[in-house]
RNA sequence: GCGGUUGUAGCUCAGAUGGUUAGAGUACCGGCCUGUCACGCCGGGGGUCGCGGGUUCGAGCCCCGUCAACCGCGCCA
């Protein structure tokens, strides 16, 4: 006997005599028959995946979540005028005989491909209508009709696939926090509103009219607290509500994170004790793909980050890295660069493109530049010398030079080509190769300004390049922690300073880091990247009071309002708080990682679509007037 | 809120330049078929070409508006 134990199902051998005693719906799963039972009678149930019907003769494919088992049915058997009723997935159950397939009716596809089931009885547990959409086969559907239809959708292969992989995740992390010696602890999915960060979704309360609760963001202060209250380590598989808008990585409302924290932790600790789950995860389900070994991932500066990769969570698989070549063109014969340096904060930067050497993929990144909003990005590329230019420098003819280059006479050499390399001169030109490293067949492009300005599109532009030129290694998960995030940042437009990323985090330097300029305070807070995504962010949290005051005075909150916030964290941190930190891994966007999906809504159940609509449920919905009354509730007309 | 792409049968898609009754595959229904495993063969039903307006003798195709889906920007401590 090869099938599983299901729960509920008896695993002994029901025998032909004794058929009476089977259970309701089934002896074995349609993975688990094979040429050792032949000649039993089994009991199966299923669904009909498919139908070849050859009149005297039909074929069901039988399918349950395990796999998938051929029926047989001729006019022989009793139950044959049902059979012949069934249709694509009514769900059904069978007893029959396990007959052995002829050695040249074997089907090595299916791993029940050796026998088959002749029906005997037949019981329509389920019948079906006409489908919207079909389980066999791979055929695509509009999102919109697979989320209406979720049920059938998750019923093809791929979706179990994905679903069973997250499940399997999930466990896989558990059991490796466990291991590490960390507890799983519930925090409350009903609490207070937490202003900062994103848009939270308000519950009204009932028994206290005019008021409302909010789902957590994140379970941040509850951990925190937890670790104020000295349980050391925590971990969650975590809900976290957020009313966002939606992208492909980002499913609005609800999402899983694995979370964590622990106390007496320096940011190393947090690093040495997460990254080898993460990495373990990968390595479980990563299908083969390579992953980074946990102690190589480098750490990275956010501003080297930004610098080099034109991101905050970089695509290391991408080998480019952008540089910045300010120098080769303040003063040169570019006025549209060399005036632009002239300007305070500004620079020329870098994008080597090697193998990208050609006029034709030159000017079609300059479009996408263009189409992302830039006036253009410009580029010199290297090649082989022509024979016109050897023409020209020596005074011949080109026919000449050609004949020349031909034999060996001259030497052709390298040449800088593009509208940039003519205007900053051949000596900028190779100033700039050399030290972007390149050479013939290779390019690069520049971009000007201030860095914040056309960083993001540099970015966007270096994975468009990676991706084009095929330097970006997909056979692999790329990681690397980000750190030294800064904790404030300047409005552009109001001149305000505010926190960058969130008020929990510790400056580095402590109070003291907090005397100096607030734009130069980095904190203890990280990020992991890979391949491109954020999937992990935390921090080393601030748990002194007076440090925490004074960081918040400096993004224009004063004490009474960060009590009346943050109130009753900050009370517990007058009590004896140890330091702590930790980080939450995004649960969805690795199993997505893993599973090879460009869409989170890919390995969630039942997610939203993109306007935060479940189209299932009919979510969201108006409620009944009884149950605004109740909640001491109007709804405003919008008017249109 | 803004930008991009898409919208033709239940589904996937084809319909040069505007021109007869809008097609194919698949699914569905009926018939035939005893070895298929994407079974095969014959027949059938199924369309306000997203919706509204305009140009034209004539619009699936051109123009304007609008709606929806997805992707992105803003947003995401």
């Amino acid at each position: 006997m090869t099938s599983r134990p299901i729960a509920g199902v008896p695993t002994r051998k029901p025998s032909i005599r004794r058929g009476n005693d089977m259970h309701a719906y089934r002896s074995h799963t349609c993975e688990g028959l094979n040429k050792d039972h032949v000649g039993q009678t089994v009991r199966l149930s299923g669904w009909v995946h498919r139908i070849r019907d050859h009149g005297g003769v039909l074929f069901i494919d039988l399918r349950d979540h395990y796999g998938i088992t051929q029926l047989i049915c001729d006019p022989d058997s009793p139950a044959f005028a049902e059979v012949e009723k069934v249709r694509s997935e009514w769900c059904i159950r069978i007893d029959g005989e396990v007959k052995a397939r002829d050695e040249s009716l074997i089907n090595p596809k299916l791993p029940t491909g050796e026998i088959e089931v002749f029906i005997r009885e037949i019981e329509v547990l389920g019948a079906a209508e006409e489908l919207p959409l079909i389980v066999f086969g791979d055929q695509e559907y509009p999102e919109e009709t697979r989320l209406r239809y979720r049920y059938l959708d998750l019923r093809r292969e791929a979706m179990q696939r994905n679903m069973t992989l997250r499940s399997d995740v999930v466990r896989s992390l558990r059991q490796q926090m466990w291991d590490r010696k960390f507890r799983e602890y519930q925090t409350p999915i009903i609490t207070a509103s937490s202003p900062e960060g994103a848009r939270d979704f308000l519950v009204p309360s009932r028994l206290h009219p005019g008021k409302f609760y909010a789902l957590p963001q994140a379970p941040q202060q509850f951990k925190q607290l937890i670790m104020v209250s000295g349980f050391d380590k925590y971990f969650q598989i975590a809900p976290c509500f957020r009313d966002e808008d939606p992208r492909a990585d980002r499913s609005p409302t609800d999402f899983y994170q694995l979370d964590m924290e622990m106390s007496f932790v320096s940011q190393q600790d947090v690093f040495d004790t997460i990254s080898p789950v993460i990495a373990g995860v990968f390595e479980e389900f990563g299908g083969g793909r390579k992953v980074d070994a946990a102690a190589d991932w480098p750490q990275i500066s956010y501003r080297d980050a930004a610098l080099w990769y034109g991101s905050d969570k970089p695509d290391l698989r991408n080998p480019i890295k952008m540089q910045v070549v300010s120098e080769h063109f303040a003063g040169s014969g570019f006025a549209i660069f060399a005036k632009l340096l002239e300007q305070d904060g500004t620079q020329v930067r870098a994008i080597p493109a090697p193998t990208g050497g050609s006029r034709k993929f030159c000017d079609r990144m300059n479009a996408f530049a263009q189409k992302e909003g830039l006036p253009g990005m410009g580029y010199i590329f290297w090649r082989e010398k022509t024979a016109d230019a050897v023409a020209q420098e020596q005074g011949i003819t080109v026919k000449e030079a050609q004949a020349k280059l031909k034999s060996g006479e001259i030497e052709g050499g390298m040449e800088a080509a593009g509208p940039l390399a003519k205007n900053i001169g051949p000596e900028r030109t190779e100033a700039i190769r050399q030290q972007l490293g390149l050479g013939i067949g290779d390019a690069a492009f520049f971009l000007g300004g201030k860095p914040k300005a056309f960083e993001t599109v540099a970015g966007r532009a270096r994975n468009v390049i990676g991706e084009e030129l095929g330097l970006t290694d997909k056979d692999r998960f790329a990681f690397a922690w980000i750190v030294d995030f800064p904790i404030y940042e300047k409005d552009e437009e109001t001149g305000k300073i505010d926190f960058e990323h969130n008020p929990f985090s510790m400056p580095q330097g402590g109070m003291a880091a907090l005397d100096g300029d607030p734009l130069d305070v980095l904190g203890y807070q990280y990020d992991l990247a890979c391949n491109g995504y954020e999937l992990v962010s935390g921090a080393i949290r601030n748990h002194r009071p007076e440090i925490m005051f004074k960081a918040f005075e400096i993004a224009g909150y004063g004490k009474d309002e960060v009590e009346k916030r943050f109130g009753g964290m900050v009370n517990a941190f007058r009590f004896g708080a140890p330091p702590h930190g930790g980080c939450a891994a995004g649960i969805d966007r690795i199993v997505m990682l893993l599973a090879d999906e460009a869409n989170i809504r890919e390995v969630i159940m039942f997610p939203m679509n993109q306007r935060a609509e479940d189209l299932m449920m009919n979510a969201p919905s108006e409620p009944t007037s009884d149950q605004l009354m109740e909640l001491s509730l109007r709804v405003i007309p919008q008017d249109t």
